[in-house]
DNA sequence: GCAATATTCAACCATATAGTTGAATATTGA
DNA sequence: TCAATATTCAACTATATGGTTGAATATTGC
C-alpha cells in the first residue's frame, strides 16, 4: 500500500496543477506553448492585462510543473510540460468509466438487437 | 466559427470547473460519490473540519455541475455528475499528442528493431 | 407539541489570488 | 559607456477562499 507521505505529495502536485488550469488566461498560455516554445514577452502579447500579471501566472504554471523555463540572457523562453496533465488525466480516469460504461452499453444494446427496452440509456448512477 | 459568448460560457464552466478539482477536499468527496449517491452528514463524516465546510464544499461541486443534489424532506442526497468531467478530460485531449507522440515513437523505435539510438525518449522536445 | 435531526445561512477571520504601479536587475548592442 | 530591452521584485489593493462558530430553517417521529 501507499505511504501516507507519497499520496501527500501526489495530492500536492494535483492541487497545484488543477488550481492552475482553473484560471483561463493560465489555459490559454498552455494553448499558445502548444505551439512550440515562447518568450514571456510574446507569451504576454496577446492580453490585454500587464506583462506583471503574465509573469505571474507563468510562476504558478511553473509551480505545477506544467512549464519549464530556459533562461538564455535575458530572454526566458519557456517550454509547455506536459507530465501534470498526465497525472490530472490520470485522475480523470478513473471517473471515464461512468461515461464509457454508458456508451459501451449502448453499443452491446444496439449490436444485440434487444427489444426489452433501452439498458438505462444516459446518466448512469 | 464559435460565437465570444459561447467561448465565454465554456470558459467559465472549465474555470469552475477546473477550480472545483484544484482542492483535495472536493476530490475525496467525488471519489466517495463514485461509490454511489450519499447524504450530506455521511459525506461530510470522514472529514476533520466542521459539516459547514463540507457543505460549503459541495455547494462548489454543485456550481461546477459536478454533483447533483436531490432534496427529500431534510435530507439532500447527492450524486455524480460525470458530464464536466468529460469537458475537462476533452480540454487535457488536446495535449494527449504531447505524450502519445512519444509513446507512439517509443512503439515504433522497439517493434523496428532499429539500433541507431532511440528517437529522443522520455520528455519530448 | 416538541425534541432530535439534517442542512443551510450569516457573520466573521486569516490567508490566497489576481491585478496594479513603480523600481530593480541583468543583458544586449550601438 | 549608455540607452534600450527582458524580466522579476516589492508593495499595495480588492476580492475570493476555506475555515470557524452560532443561529435559523425545515423535517421527522414520538
Amino acid at each position: 500500500m501507499q505511504s501516507a507521505r507519497a499520496t501527500q505529495v501526489r495530492d500536492d502536485r494535483l492541487d497545484r496543477v488543477f488550481h492552475a488550469l482553473g484560471d483561463r488566461t493560465r489555459r490559454s498560455l498552455l494553448a499558445q506553448l502548444a505551439a512550440g516554445p515562447a518568450r514571456v514577452t510574446d507569451l504576454a502579447a496577446p492580453y490585454a492585462v500587464s506583462l506583471n500579471a503574465i509573469s505571474k501566472h507563468l510562476k504558478v504554471l511553473e509551480a505545477a510543473g506544467l512549464i519549464a523555463r530556459a533562461i538564455d540572457g535575458r530572454v526566458h523562453t519557456c517550454t509547455l510540460e506536459t507530465h501534470p496533465l498526465q497525472a490530472a488525466d490520470a485522475w480523470i480516469d478513473f471517473y471515464r468509466r461512468f461515461w464509457s460504461d454508458t456508451l459501451a452499453a449502448i453499443a452491446d444494446y444496439v449490436e444485440s438487437g434487444a427489444d426489452g427496452g433501452p439498458p438505462a440509456p444516459g446518466r448512469k448512477r
